[in-house]
RNA sequence: GCCCGAGUAGCUCAGUUGGUAGAGCAGCGGAUUGAAAAUCCGCGUGUCGGUGGUUCGAAUCCGCCCUCGGGCA
């Protein structure tokens, strides 16, 4: 990301930004956070930028925080969206971009705090403007095997193909749409970002990468805790919804864990296991993010206790 | 006590007729521009249970021992 603010711009409105894995702790510190700036007499508007607490239909299984975790503290695209719609980084950018300035309009500061990097990016960054996908060439598309894929983005788009992996089914279909149905290389419209807010922004940014080991238990213990915490229930009506299974909430971490469990394929210990090893794979897929994609020169707090009045220093002063 | 089977990477296992070993998973590193809890890419030295022996050479053949299964007593 190029935007990269002192917080020592006073002249723009505030953004704290508190990014991090699954499991790191991110939530508390929000709340933490807007309680700090309550007792100095100023609202703080947690929202959220993580791509599965955005739908309705995962209160359980994307541990969205719960009316008692909020402590009264507003929060704001927090099961947002139906599970029949898919949210992409940009829809949810642009939500995200009217929830700030409501939170600027308002005297509040706003709090984005998410695991999901590129949602973030797109937020402070800006997006390629491709127009939406005609539905048809997204079927057709969508439709294809990996190889056929490749071969058709060589064909159509030789250059972005080339700097693809033929084995990347996802970039390479989306790659293939936005040429079919624009007419345009999915890399020319790259060069262009439109939409971020990160330079109006006075940014107080925290990226949270606690001890791997201390996050692996917890993913762990949490995965365990969500099975007697309602997920099986949740997972039941989220099934009898008949989505297409292609469709975000049906990829959620749990949902084919538990589905599988219910159906016989494997039993509870099974899904347990598993749902388990996925969290993990997924929080190291986010350190990894966190670690190389955002800004260097960001703070990055690597223990396990959070003091909201040193990361926060520069928005708290008084 | 006897018989059979198994002991190879953290785990599950492959290793053809003897030429000092390799997959999956885990783990680690990396990529990441409208599905991102997604989609991919890369990284394999381990007393081949131990010990003697046969052999130019043994995970592989032979002896003895140990451990874990199962069976017979």
């Amino acid at each position: 990301m190029s935007t990269s603010h002192s917080p020592e711009s006073v002249d723009l409105p505030p953004l704290a930004l508190i990014a991090g894995p699954t499991a790191s702790g991110k939530s508390d510190l929000a709340v933490r956070l807007a309680l700090a700036l309550k007792a100095r007499g100023r609202e703080g508007v947690v929202i959220n930028a993580d791509s599965a607490q955005v739908y309705a239909d995962l209160a359980v299984l994307s541990a969205r925080p719960s009316p008692e975790d909020m402590q009264g503290i507003e929060h704001r695209l927090f099961g947002a969206w139906d599970g029949a719609d898919a949210c992409s980084a940009a829809e949810w950018a642009g939500e995200a971009r009217k929830a700030v300035a409501a939170a600027h309009a308002s005297g509040a500061v706003p709090i984005v705090v998410g695991g999901t990097g590129l949602y973030i990016r797109t937020l402070l960054d800006g997006i390629a403007p491709v127009p939406p996908i005609h539905d048809t060439v997204r079927e057709e598309v969508r439709a294809m095997d990996t190889p056929a894929l490749y071969l058709a983005l060589l064909r159509e788009d030789e250059g972005y193909a080339l700097q693809l992996n033929r084995g990347d089914r996802q970039r390479l279909a989306r790659a293939l749409e936005v040429v079919r149905s624009s007419g345009r290389s999915l890399k020319s419209w790259q060069r262009e970002l439109a939409g971020g807010i990160g330079a109006a922004v006075a940014l107080a940014p925290a990226v949270l990468l606690p001890p791997r080991d201390l996050v692996y238990a917890r993913c762990d213990a949490r995965f365990a805790a969500m099975l007697e915490g309602g997920a099986v229930a949740e997972v039941a009506v989220l099934l009898a919804r008949g989505l297409d299974p292609l469709l975000p909430v049906m990829g959620a971490i749990g949902v084919r864990e538990i589905a599988g469990w219910q159906h016989g394929s494997w039993d509870r210990d099974g899904a347990i296991a598993m749902g388990q090893q996925n969290t993990r794979n997924y929080a190291k897929r986010q350190y990894t993010w966190m670690r190389n994609q955002l800004p260097a020169d960001w703070l990055r707090v690597e223990c396990q206790d959070y003091e909201v009045d040193s990361i926060f220093a520069s928005l708290l002063r008084v």
